[in-house]
DNA sequence: CTTTTAATTGATATTGAGTATCAATAAGGA
DNA sequence: TCCTTATTGATACTCAATATCAATTAAAAG
């Protein structure tokens, strides 16, 4: 969840690894094959995913690790409806996301008009706003591309 | 998941046993239970809620019921990041909601100007938007007055 | 470079949400 | 009423995630 923010994006510590060593956390191996991880393969994952491609750490630790990772607001935690959240490496303070229907694929994306949009509801609302999340649903080019391809010969 | 939609709010079924004989579903004495319960407390509430408030309904059938009345677009599934996704009627076509963080209060609500927002994101955004999803998280005016109670002798 | 201390790990057991199975039951049309 | 088919629900199961706790390891101190 996140505050409504002034409109400038602050970019976020780049290391996950030194993140939690911010947090006073030990840097220990687990720790930063995880990390690493997640940093090399740039997409979005679950958890679950995390402890097929690491056998060699303990699943608890994952997703501890993750768990830790989340509260430094280093990894955004996504809810998907119908199965579990995944994750991605949040870059700028405050955003949204794009999710595609089709592959899963996630992005961030930050537009001031939404932020205004939000501090104008205030009026609207019964009750303090303390934050808002919001996901916008895509098909992503490469799954649109995907699908002009297939539907000529499938 | 919701496609964008014009900006009249269509009002949806009443009565939600309805809904589902709508869908060529059988109205059994089980799906009665379900749904009275449901449109009687009004408020936001899991499955597993359900199954303890309605012991004389198999688990199954709770869920299962659930998922249909979703189908239908009568209830809003509402994805819950640590828990169990939680149920709300759904009272117009297209809508976002509230939830107060203190005590999971669910509210609907629709808002012209979020709605012609989306529309122009259409441009920044890459991909083809296929729909979107927006919690605003508040505290409700009855926590507040709880939290301004407790304060002066908690 | 030890020693010491507390944080961390991870195998295992456990919880909890939700689904699959399938024989018994109930709806509703003929 | 009878017949056909949908529905039910007890049970077993899957899957995600957490709790437990003895063994290990990081890093601070000497
Ligand atoms: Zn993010
Ligand atoms: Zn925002
Ligand atoms: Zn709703
Ligand atoms: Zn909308």
């Amino acid at each position: 969840m996140c505050t409504i923010p002034a409109d400038t994006a602050q970019i976020i510590e780049t290391s996950l690894i030194t993140a939690l060593e911010d947090r006073g956390l030990r840097k220990t191996t687990a720790r930063a094959a995880v990390t690493q991880r997640i940093e090399l393969a740039g997409d979005a994952f679950t958890a679950e995913q995390l402890c097929r491609e690491l056998p060699e750490v303990g699943r608890a630790t994952v997703y501890r690790t993750i768990r830790h990772l989340v509260d430094a607001g280093a990894l955004c935690k996504l809810p998907i409806l119908d199965g579990a959240p995944m994750y991605s490496v949040a870059r700028v303070e405050h955003h949204h996301h794009t999710i595609c229907s089709r592959c899963g694929a996630v992005g961030e994306f930050r537009h001031s008009t939404v932020e205004r949009v939000m501090r104008s509801l205030e009026k609207e609302i019964d009750g303090d706003i303390v934050g808002h999340r919001m996901e916008i649903f895509i098909t992503c080019n490469q799954c649109l591309a995907a699908i002009a391809e297939g539907e000529s010969h499938d």
